[in-house]
DNA sequence: AAAAAGCTTGCAGTCGAATGCACGATCTGG
DNA sequence: CCAGATCGTGCATTCGACTGCAAGCTTTTT
């Protein structure tokens, strides 16, 4: 009887030839737990999954032996199968605004609570997010926390992958995204309000940057109720969110033909801060008796007794625990149509201004 | 004929039936490219590695096929194989303090430079290392800034895992670490002597809190050479670094019997700030000219107009950067020995104490 | 006591990229 | 014009954990 024809000479050896290939070391995986343990890899991996079918014994057996090699499953591993890497990029533009990183602390403990880990992208300069977005995408982050100027169509580039974003503090215009916002409107609305029916009369505004959504919505709201209420048109210039800013523009506004204003309201606290000390020290102008500053965030600083700064704080705890709920909810449930929790500020009734009644 | 006893049925139709585990989603994949660019997976593989042998004709029909694709390499199946993640841990106690989000921002951008991402560790209280620990293996990261307390035998545990570890501001006592320090001993001893070279003869310590390598390290100094210099020991509380514990500490001070101290040193900025608007604002007490205060660190707020403080400035920019440095040698070079890079804090002459000469 | 329904468990095949090896194509030199 | 060197490429295997499947055991039901 013929001998079945060979197949085509398969005369591959079957030799694996173990390469090892980066080897800077090999740690203790779930096959040295199973073989310590007596059973297969597959029980370990489930041993160390909630919800999967193990007897008590071989769990007890996998979790001894797991402790005496010091076994830690590979999450690398874990999320290149499940698809899952339990990483959420927080892309941040400058970390040094005193803001931010309050924001970054709350964000960081409220994904912790959820299991997921914070993978930090800063940007040097906010032009560099094209440069910086492929990196995020390396990584296969679960979801992402825009505290950043994204344009629309980064986050169009986010919708295609199905990665979800979060937007902090940050709108696309009328662009369906998810987002966690302080209603920025409202705010200084009714800190131009409060002012007016504290008397004041001339106005000024020391902006945030241009290209800062949130600083735009600040200083455009203020200056509408300012027109509303029939007052003169505010000076305004514009600032870049730092102490020197503040200083800079309070010195723009003193240098202003006519009577120096009697408030002034600043995009956020430092640049308040910046313009409160030059106010005091530099031109000796008493605040808030002669002139009334105010500000936007509520930072640390801004509670300090040499400041008390009247300004709007923005509830960054719960706005941090906002971003975090919508974004796993989210990841969880991908199909879900975007989303807007709106926070308000709170008005902080502090001593660098002189304010009406609530209700003018 | 008996049928030879048929082996315990191995009927295996080495049916694969795909199972796509995890799918959210199936993202772009190597395979796609080399399918599109007529290639091998391989192929596709060696053109985004530097240093590949790949000729010009592949890598461009490759690039085009990925750029059409919109393809980004996968970090995670990467690194699975490499065993590299090039992900850093780095681990901040608290950053509401106000000298780590510098820290955090300087080494985020360094790293970065070097292609490696930050993966953050934040701890809530410091007794939660060891519960975070794990969570810190679990992604095999290629290494380990801590700017927060580690014990030496958490420390023994990165080694035995082979994960080096670069301490930022701490150290183990005479244990061989690697650690990036700022000289905190010469600049107490320098502040000391200069105050004291100032006039002052009584001094006031607002120390850090006990568990803190750093904040004994400068208090202690500062006592060893008051008392060096001949001077009564000076009264010392301890505070918590924020600003409610200078202020506190400040009351605790005027509280003591006998003359108010004429030189007071806080174990950071904060506290420092926290103390000086106490001593201003609830005590009436002129600075610099009943007391002087002085603090540590050089945190942006010590430089603003209304505290312009005495301080020893770390050189946060060049420490981060020896940190990141050091790091990526270590993990280039594993076996190099541990290494202390020490640096000097700069002393910022601030119109907070006043001052005698630099060489009393 | 046999059948049906549960639990556990191991097998083997994923996930996506990197790489040792060997074959084939191209180039060089004699 | 062919041997030998060089370069480029594809094949198959690997990293470590997850999981569908089916077999083996146990328990329950009738």
């Amino acid at each position: 009887m013929p001998k079945p024809s060979p197949k085509p000479a398969k005369t591959r050896v079957k030799k694996p030839a173990p390469s090892l290939i980066g080897t800077p070391r090999r740690a203790v995986t779930s096959y040295d737990v199973a073989l310590r343990a007596g059973v297969s890899q597959s029980a370990v991996s489930r041993c160390f999954k909630s919800g999967a079918s193990v007897s008590a014994d071989t769990r007890a057996l996998v979790m001894k032996a797991a402790l005496d090699l010091n076994y830690t499953p590979n999450a690398i591993a874990r999320s290149l199968i499940t698809r899952r890497s339990n990483l959420v990029a927080v892309l941040i533009s400058n970390l040094t605004n005193l803001y931010y990183p309050e924001v970054l602390s709350e964000l960081s403990h409220q994904f912790a609570e959820r299991g997921m880990r914070v993978l930090l992208f800063t940007l040097p300069h906010e032009a560099d997010v094209d440069f910086l977005l492929p990196k995020v995408w390396e990584y296969q982050v679960d979801g992402v926390v825009a505290a950043a100027r994204l344009s629309a169509a980064q986050v169009a580039e986010f919708e295609r992958r199905h990665i979800p974003v979060v937007l902090y503090n940050r709108t696309l215009g009328e662009r369906a995204v998810n987002a966690v916002l302080c209603d920025q409107a409202a705010g200084a609305r009714m800190l131009v309000d409060r002012l007016a029916s504290g008397g004041a009369k001339r106005f000024a505004i020391i902006a945030g940057p241009k290209d800062s959504v949130v600083g735009q919505e600040r200083s455009q709201s203020a200056r509408a109720r300012i027109a509303e209420l029939g007052l003169a048109a505010p000076f305004v210039t514009a600032g870049n969110y730092d102490y020197g800013s503040g200083a800079q523009g309070m010195r723009l506004i003193m240098k202003q033909p006519g009577r120096t204003p009697d408030a002034i309201i600043c995009a956020n606290d430092v640049m308040a801060i910046g313009a409160l000390d030059t106010a005091r020290h530099e031109f000796g102008l008493p605040v808030p008796a002669k002139v009334s500053i105010a500000g936007f965030d509520g930072v640390e600083p801004s509670t300090w007794a040499s400041y008390n700064l009247t300004t709007l704080r923005q509830p960054v705890h719960k706005m941090a625990m906002a971003a975090a709920d919508l974004l796993t909810s989210i990841i969880g449930n991908p199909n879900s149509s975007p989303e807007r929790r709106v926070f308000s500020a709170q008005f902080i009734d502090g001593g660098t201004s002189r304010l009406g009644a609530k209700t003018p």
